[in-house]
DNA sequence: CGAGTCGGACGTTCAAATAG
DNA sequence: TATTTGAACGTCCGACTCGA
């Protein structure tokens, strides 16, 4: 049996339209990884139901993996990364036989693999030509209206979703950190396992953005100005630039396309894209109490806690 | 070339933990 | 009570594809 393992193409779009995820992130909490299902493997069967059929997915679905394993307990944001790609490879081995493996990936990684080293194997030519790939997807009827029995989605599914194999090595996050720079490469490397091929490395023109007129689109823009916060250098890290600006609220049209947002509604994106009536705040998680923590470290005479100047080097 | 997709780097929030 | 910590959560960059 052959099997298909990630997004791009034919996992990711209609399946995410309709709320559905063909496998995660890699990391937890962010917003589709959570809400969506958490597939580690969806079977190519499956997907071709959901595209034409859309009747017998509900018995498919029961047979879907349920042995995902637990959320590891993470200490720091590092860890969770780091504990979690362990996971996914554990996962990943425990689910697929890579020999038989004929797609994977998204629509980064797994695109450029298709591209390169998959070229037999690509749906287009092996797999379902045309009914998956080449059809219209903003035409498809949404998975939703497909399905429509209530799906119980069991407990176990609601796990940890698995990634791509990557791990992030570059620097804490949080609490002041400023925006890496693309193609700084110089914090943060990635390490991929050895299935995976990282598309090689280019383009460094960026996107004409277009979208800037209002401030929200142009607060990325380094404007060396306007504030004097940005000019404070995180520890030990040589140079990273102007913090990114994010709206306090993107709309679910936004949210859903991962693009930028900004605090008008409808906004400007969705007034260019003509979606202007279906813009509108996405909703946000009420944080739970009452969840115990571990201890925190020591703040006064903690060791590593400790700005050194002599390292910031100075021009 | 425009639009859709999505992994994951980066930013934000806010309750728990800690200091005073 | 005030301040700090840090895990959970949110945003959206940029690499990529497809269709016109
Ligand atoms: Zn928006
Ligand atoms: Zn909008």
């Amino acid at each position: 049996m052959n099997h298909c393992i990630g997004g791009g193409y034919l996992g990711g779009s209609t399946e995410h339209t309709a709320g559905l995820q063909t496998t995660g992130g890699s990391l937890y909490g962010r917003t589709r990884h959570t809400t969506l299902l958490p597939a580690p493997l969806r079977p190519r069967e499956l997907v071709r139901h959901w595209r034409t059929e859309g009747e017998e997915q509900l018995s498919l679905l029961n047979e879907y993996p349920t042995k995902i394993p637990p959320r590891p307990q993470a200490t720091t944001r590092r860890d969770e990364d780091e504990a979690q790609v362990e996971e996914s490879a554990a996962g990943m081995e425990e689910f697929v036989n890579w020999g038989e493996l004929d797609f994977f990936g998204g629509a980064s990684s797994g695109d450029a693999y298709r591209r390169g080293e998959l070229g037999a194997a690509n749906i287009r030519s092996g797999d379902e030509p045309g009914e998956v790939t080449n059809a219209p997807y903003p035409r498809l009827p949404p998975i939703s209206q497909l399905i429509t029995a209530n799906i119980d989605w069991p407990q176990e599914v609601a796990g940890p979703t698995f990634g791509y194999g990557q791990v992030y090595h570059g620097q804490g996050r949080g609490h002041g950190y400023a925006h890496t720079p693309p193609h700084a490469g110089s914090s943060s490397t990635i390490s991929s396992m050895p299935f995976l091929m990282i598309p090689p490395e280019s383009s460094d023109e960026s996107p004409t953005g277009s979208l800037a007129d209002r401030s929200d689109y142009q607060s990325n823009s380094p404007s060396p100005s306007t504030s004097a916060i940005l000019s404070i250098t995180p520890p030990s890290s040589g140079s990273r630039g102007p913090k990114r600006r994010q709206v306090k609220n993107a709309c679910t049209n936004c949210q859903r396309a991962c693009k930028k947002c900004d605090s008008a509604r409808p906004c400007l994106r969705c007034v260019r894209y003509g979606t202007a009536e279906t813009c509108m705040d996405s909703e946000r998680k009420q944080r739970p109490r009452g969840v115990k923590r571990g201890p925190y470290k020591k703040r006064g005479g903690g060791e590593g806690s400790k700005l050194s100047v002599e390292h910031v080097t100075n021009f």
